[in-house]
DNA sequence: TATGAACCTTACCCTCATGGCAAGGTCAAG
DNA sequence: CTTGACCTTGCCATGAGGGTAAGGTTCATA
């Protein structure tokens, strides 16, 4: 199986499988005569599984560390919920300032008369926050 | 007064306010003899507004162009609006993709025995997820 | 058999907003 | 006159990709 095969049975791009070996998330696979990446379907596997740890928000560093876990027999269940667990906190960090930036910007799109005047709440807003 | 008080008075890293006037967001300032640069107390309005902007995620593209009208007596208030809510569409879309990450996560930490055995809910789920 | 399309390879540069470092110039106080 | 705090420019790095170019390979079809 060759690289765009490998993608797309993955839903990872050749490009950013290449990177993923290139950043030692992913051990060099075989190689054709011709120097073509040859992939088995215990790779797509590993694929798959890098795409939805992508998916959930983990980083390339947080996934090489669940993937060597994960090929660990001897793993502990504890230090993988640690690391879900301390992804969980980082998103739900984000999720607070995301609510934040709309609260304000909703407040202050509602201000806004969008009559075509050059009088903006939202440029007053910004340059001189009444509140937040 | 120097880049120094600048960043100081209005919140930005030193780094940033160069970076910024690089990038053409800010008119070159006045020098001194040295080459330092000098900033007026109307110069730190125009700080301040690009750091309130960057607080509510705006980009520099964007926050070029809500300057320019800021100072644009003939500005038109639909077009402002225009791009904060463009700007708050995205920043929606971002909530959305960060709240379907944190229920995943929270579902799966939720499996997780976390005993400090070799079974785990999570890496399950990461290899072959029976949802979502 | 030749050729062209579709694939593969590596090696660059770009994004976006920001941080860090290095080498050197300036200024003010002790 | 030295020291330390500031300033300057310029380069590199981040993270997770995207794009493009120049060149090699494979395969089917004319």
């Amino acid at each position: 199986m060759n690289i765009g095969q490998a993608a797309a049975a993955s839903g990872l791009s050749a490009k950013m499988i290449r990177h993923y070996e290139q950043s030692g998330l992913l051990q060099p696979t075989q190689r054709s005569e011709a120097g073509y990446r040859q992939y088995q379907s215990k790779d797509i596997e590993i694929l798959k599984f890098i795409r939805r740890a992508r998916i959930l928000g983990f980083s390339l560093a947080d996934i090489a560390g669940l993937l060597a876990l994960w090929q660990n027999p001897q793993r502990s269940n504890t230090v993988v919920k640690q690391v879900a667990q301390q992804h969980l906190a980082e998103v739900e960090l984000k999720l607070q300032e995301l609510h934040a930036m709309k609260q304000t910007l909703q407040q202050m799109i509602a201000q806004c008369a969008a009559d075509g005047g050059a009088h903006c709440a939202i440029l007053q807003h910004l340059a001189k926050p009444t509140r937040s």
